[in-house]
DNA sequence: ACCCAATCTTGACGATTGTCAAGGGCAGTT
DNA sequence: AACTGCCCTTGACAATCGTCAAGATTGGGT
């Protein structure tokens, strides 16, 4: 099915090709619904109404509501946590590598709070729910591989060395950042400040001098 | 089964005293029907059925189901967050109370992880339902005051210096937690021993020497 | 023993949901 | 031009849910 090129040179898109850029276009359309609503109480219909298509066409693309949202959080967390991969590569000092780190940490807190509060939801719920548990560990762990390069670009430049494990580092910095994210969504206006100001304080715990 | 004594003498329970009665035994009824389910997937009906009383019952004793979970959550979090408070007097010196920490930490891990998945599922929803927001920072705020005078203490007791503000100590110990309670949920075997020394590692740190 | 209010049961309503199947339209191939 | 497979729409089904109201039941005060 793929050898079509005789005839037509190069057919930009495959049929397959075509088939996930459908996929991703509803997983980004439906992003912003479940962000919006979370998991529980957003409907398919509701997804399918702020997209072009009705309510058919998201069961056509996925097998599941279970499968749409996995899909969706684990393709935003994946771009998500290739985000800091410019400032490893970049920086040349261990401050400015945290500072990038940090900056970037606030950023998205500011500008993509529904995404991040989309993926805890998915997390707890796959405390509940046995089908998420695999994905979840995926994402999970993407994100610690994420933390993890960073403290240990930050170690090649310092000569400072790592405290503690990498899912202890993780876990420290995540649970700030979820503090963070309900104090934002909150209406806290210090939130982004607050990440900031606990960041840089914490930072240069995670490693013996 | 109440004997009323002589004549009046004291009611031993008063019209109020039953009703809040019923209510916290629905509320433990409630809360190990929610803790197997999560919020979401958890029925009125459900829990009125893993009780002795029919499904209208809950809305006697509830305005809703949003108060329901609440009301729950909120009983269980502020008898859990007491359960430090004996160590906290006992302890005579800062090992023994870190011990003493990570034992009940650990215990009530081991014992009481539907308890805590909800918590977290109904924090988690608050961030994207108000109606919860004010009652999730309140139980919040009684975890906070736990673990600080956990620190508080143990600065007492070894003269050793809080390096981090309240909120940021709660919220590094809080991040582990749900790292370990997300591993032993998932059936990691080792997730309790891997929380004890993860927290052994962490809780010096917290403080300046 | 009687009465009244508190307590509890039962049944129903309206709304919503995930899922699926049947069918229409369109593109490319023969 | 006819056919075929893919893409999408529409409509429906079966189940479930929170909420409420009307009525039965109970128990304590008189």
């Amino acid at each position: 099915m793929t050898e079509t090129v005789g005839k037509k040179r190069a057919p930009v898109r495959t049929r397959d090709e075509k088939y996930d850029e459908r996929r991703t276009q509803l997983a980004e359309s439906a992003l912003t619904t479940l962000g919006e609503l979370g998991y529980a109480r957003t409907s398919l219909r509701e997804i399918a109404q702020h997209s072009e298509f009705s309510h058919g066409v998201v069961h056509y693309y996925f097998n599941s509501k279970a499968d749409l949202i996995v899909h969706c959080v684990r393709y935003y967390k994946t771009k998500c946590s290739r985000r800091y991969d410019g400032v490893i590569a970049t920086a040349a000092t261990g401050e400015e590598l945290i500072e990038g780190f940090v900056d970037t940490l606030v950023e998205t807190l500011r500008n993509e709070a529904p995404m991040h509060r989309l993926w805890y939801d998915l997390r707890g719920q796959s405390m509940f729910e046995p089908e998420f548990r695999e994905q979840v560990a995926i994402i999970d762990g993407l994100l610690e591989d994420m933390i993890w390069r960073i403290v240990t670009r930050y170690s090649e430049l310092t000569g400072a060395v790592p405290a503690f494990s990498p899912g202890t580092t993780y876990a420290m910095v995540d649970g700030l950042f979820v503090k963070a994210l309900l104090e934002h969504v909150n209406g806290t206006a210090d939130a982004l400040e607050n990440l900031r100001e606990q960041a840089f304080a914490i930072l240069p715990a995670l490693f013996r001098s």
